[in-house]
DNA sequence: CACAGTTTTACCCAAATGGGTAATTTTAGG
DNA sequence: CCTAAAATTACCCATTTGGGTAAAACTGTG
């Protein structure tokens, strides 16, 4: 099971510590800690700023995978419902492998001490999401939906889809359920959140 | 207008400070300098672990407000779909106001470094969602709305409602709107929200 | 004015932290 | 077996940070 070389188990601690804590409270000791390996080997490994060097690189990943996710919704050649299908399909699958993803982005992104933030944001996986948003606007002159603002419609899947994980400390301890238990409501979910757009759209 | 008192001034600027960079990234002489007083005065109000004290209060502050609001949805005696009006109403008054207590909140739950935490979601305003959810199956029964997870259509209002305050960084850089345009928006969303839910739960 | 309360100034300290190095030992492949 | 790469050990240092103090200066009010 565990075939990692010292640097990806590195990697992997960094990433743990890093969207479990968020930058400012990350320890690069703890970092070296649960890789199981010492602190010198940071150094060795990420010669010079290994703290920021690995943020980096973890931040960039984690974002991309978030982003380019949202591309799905815009790329195929379907229709409205099925592309928000399609989507719900592929953030599920991202967000039940990575839950603390995406409060890790939010909570950078919102302390924006990080210049280079900038940087990534303007990287060619920019989604453009006017494809959709004239789709929208089409299937809605045609009646085929129900006439609706398309970037609240938008938005509001987004929601739907993404805030439980972020708000998900809170939430289980509001309505007090385990981590397994959160779990499979959120694969529940998807079909749910499915079910009430489809019903919130039709014309 | 500015009629605050040196100690409001400093609680005031904690707010800022805390809630826009959370408690790790929180640095007590920009308090101070925010406050436009000097360090030395957080100790003669708050001495002791003022870092400490100073975050407990206003902590323990924005998550009640954040966290009675939710009572709105359970504590009239309306129909569910008036529930909801009346909750997004409550909700989008204090978001608007307050646009960075949610990302505060979920980012220090997140990050549990705080053992009072624990204590705070242990006080007298928890939330009782089961009325709600039962009359939510009730009229579901009843034909009056179309039946539905109760629970998931709770967490479809608030994400909605909460979400886009929490993204709110990433979202204004990828559609590229200024402060005041994203607050107009948001301002427009509640009506947007509310027809949404209508037409997803009608029968 | 006198005086208590407030504010500033100018320091100090201990601990934590990020970053780093040099020497040594362990490990695996040729 | 021998060697280079990998990993460990045991340090060090500069800086930041939270926390703190004591004395001086300021302020308003009885």
């Amino acid at each position: 099971m565990k075939e990692l070389s010292t640097e990806e188990k590195i990697v992997q601690a960094a990433k743990e510590v890093f969207t479990q804590k968020g930058y400012a409270a990350a320890r690069t000791d703890e970092i070296a800690v649960r890789a199981g390996v010492n602190k010198g080997l940071l150094q060795y490994y990420f010669k010079g700023k290994s703290k920021e060097k690995l943020f980096k690189a973890i931040f960039e990943e984690a974002f991309l995978k978030m982003i380019t996710r949202i591309n799905v919704i815009f790329e195929s050649e379907d229709t409205v419902e099925h592309k928000i299908e399609l989507a719900l399909d592929a953030y599920f699958d991202l967000l039940l492998e990575n839950p603390n993803l995406p409060g890790f982005i939010v909570n950078e992104l919102h302390t924006n001490i990080h210049a280079f933030v900038e940087e990534i944001m303007q990287k060619p996986n920019r989604p453009n999401p006017m494809p959709l948003l004239m789709q929208i606007m089409e299937e809605a002159a045609q009646g085929k939906i129900r006439p609706i603002n398309p970037v609240h419609l938008i938005l509001n899947v987004l929601s739907m889809t993404v805030f439980p994980f972020i708000a998900r400390p809170l939430f289980q301890r509001l309505v007090n359920v385990d981590d397994a238990t959160f779990m499979d409501m959120m694969r529940q979910r998807k079909a749910e959140i499915l079910d009430f757009v489809k019903h919130a759209i039709k014309p």
